[in-house]
DNA sequence: CTGTTAGCGCGTTCAT
DNA sequence: ATGAACGCGCTAACAG
């Protein structure tokens, strides 16, 4: 690194000015207080034309901008609300974020995001700020954990609306992909393709509802088409050591399988993203850049690379999951009562060259 | 989609606890506000033993916690800053936000990331909203436009670092990639490899600092080595039409140039990840998966699919880079008043086989 | 139509 | 060691 001498010249020393306050304006513009709070709220019918064009020219002299956090403070609400990810590196997050923004943008809402990057201690630590700053609602995207952490939220507190994860004693409002039909959707498509070896890869479910909910429908998938159950491979991403215990598993798998002559390949059903890129770039070390001739990948997310390597995948309709999720949240603002609902949508699959014909 | 019915008991309305205040607190422990506030800001010097212990079973009873919006106000400083991030889908940002979410937690701030979804509209509304909150700093990515947009932040205004991306008549702190030895660097491992055809593919770049240094490394390094200048591709990713004249033209070279025998492959040299990821699904679906025995690719930036595809990358500091930004801010909202500093750190070159012997 | 007054929740003198 | 009173920037009654 080089930290070079300033390429501009330096800027002179200007008194950290002071931003203008609605009093400075009221002074500026020779009135009260009161008619530029009127004039800021958009209640120009009681006002003069000729007090409002002071006002104005006031407010451009000074470059006055209201301070939002005053504002917040009297009126008991300051149009702030949280959006928890679990894990901004999972492009499914950052989808659903789209969505959020969009809706938000339309509801005159201010989203917060706050990354807690896959640590519980963080989620709990932004939950906490959150609630200190009293932004009006949260979406949250928890990471697996009970509902002890997010204590603040739900019932008693704040409003919330869970995104993709259900939590373990909060009743709150729900957003998501149909997992039970997305996951069904994927098996029978390979089964129809005439896969008789079929794992389905997930990484730890039993504290991750939507993870669950994936597992349990694969297995009934396969029960429903007469095979005893799937096979079920659990994928710690955060344990590097045990990730590569289960590779080898499957290595061992799919070797004995696969050696039969011209034998159905292999399919690996991954639970999502990031569970399909492990699997992949695993097979592309063992078995070169033609693993997909030896085994077939179909994973629950859509994302970039699944094109490029041409993987069969279901695609979330995240854009809406987010979109939703801000206007359950916003009901709920303006006091709707009802009880917690569901909101569940349906997977796209999208077939490519890994389970084609 | 299906809205299902409450999948559980209705919550009981309760009425919208309204939360506890620091004078509730001083009532519930028999005193005066200034004692809840001295504690709240442990200055347990000045508070008995016995009077501590009330007040901290009154805010346990009450589960209180203080106002930070009002805390600020009161102070004139609330630890908040803004992260403007043009393009969340890019992977580079995400990155560069993991730096500055350690920095932050490390300096007591609170990051408010806003994501300007590379709308200039958005890039305006957010950073004028952060602005109103009174965010004590802002770290800037910004969409290669003037400075115009971002009057309220730089010089008179809040104190602002810039990341990646310079903005015309700004002065401000800047962090990020040293362009042009990564330029560089990648640029003499092909001409190593002994590639003849060299393109360097990039997004309109008249408006971005960045792309305009990466270029102009590329067409130095070029010549430097006796090259009359390198080929450059401009893809403006956001227009589908231009695109694909683009890749057209990108075609018709790579045919040109290719047929003759054993020939040496063309490279591609991508300016970031976004660029490398179009050209790499429009070769895949010309040439079909063997792509990459007729053409070469190197990109800037190292999205997870790049080892996948097994392409080159140089991987820039992101995580450093966001780290230092915050650094940057933090010495500016504590007062510094040197001139405007640059920070360039180095890109990692990364082979694959994409440019393997 | 317009200005005055009283807080919102909290930190800060300044007495006690 | 402790608390009363004032003010931060703004909005919301309540007069005039």
């Amino acid at each position: 690194m080089s930290t070079t001498p300033p390429a501009t010249p330096p800027n002179p020393p200007t008194a950290p000015t002071r931003r203008a306050t609605i009093t400075d304006v009221a002074r500026e513009a020779g009135t009260g207080k009161t008619s530029i709070s009127r004039y800021l709220n958009g209640e120009f019918s009681a006002l003069s034309p000729e007090l409002r064009a002071r006002i104005e020219a006031a407010i451009a002299r000074l470059d006055y901008q209201p301070n939002q956090m005053a504002r917040g403070l009297k009126r008991g609400r300051n149009r702030l609300i949280g959006m928890l990810v679990a894990d901004l590196t999972n492009p499914y997050s950052v989808e659903v974020l789209q969505g959020v923004e969009a809706a938000c943008h339309a509801l005159g809402l201010m989203p917060l995001i706050c990354h807690a990057a896959n640590e519980v201690e963080m989620e709990r630590r932004y939950l906490q700020l959150l609630t200190t700053y009293r932004v009006e609602g949260v979406i949250v995207n928890a990471l697996g954990v009970r509902e002890e952490t997010l204590r603040p939220v739900g019932d008693g507190g704040i409003p919330a609306v869970l995104v993709d994860r259900r939590v373990e004693g909060l009743v709150a409002d729900m957003v998501g992909l149909d997992n039970g039909a997305a996951a069904e959707l994927g098996t029978r498509h390979l089964l129809e393709r005439g896969f008789e070896n079929i794992r389905f890869v997930v990484q730890p479910f039993e504290r991750v509802s939507s993870r669950r909910q994936r597992v349990d429908a694969f297995d009934r998938a396969m029960r429903d088409e007469g095979r005893a159950r799937g096979h079920t491979l659990v994928l710690d991403l955060a344990d590097e050591t045990a990730v590569e215990r289960g590779l080898a598993e499957l290595d061992r798998a799919i070797d004995s399988l696969d050696g039969a002559g011209t034998a159905p390949r292999v399919a690996l059903f991954a639970a999502n993203a990031p569970v399909a890129l492990r699997l992949a770039l695993h097979l592309n070390a063992r078995y070169g850049a033609h693993w997909q001739s030896r085994v077939a990948l179909l994973s629950i997310d859509d994302p970039d690379w699944a094109e490029l390597a041409g993987i069969t995948t279901i695609r979330q309709p995240t854009y809406d999951i987010g979109y939703r999720a801000v206007e359950f949240l916003h009901e709920r603002i303006e006091g709707a009562q009802t009880g917690a609902r569901d909101c569940l949508l349906p997977g796209e699959l999208i077939v490519r060259a890994s389970t084609a014909r």
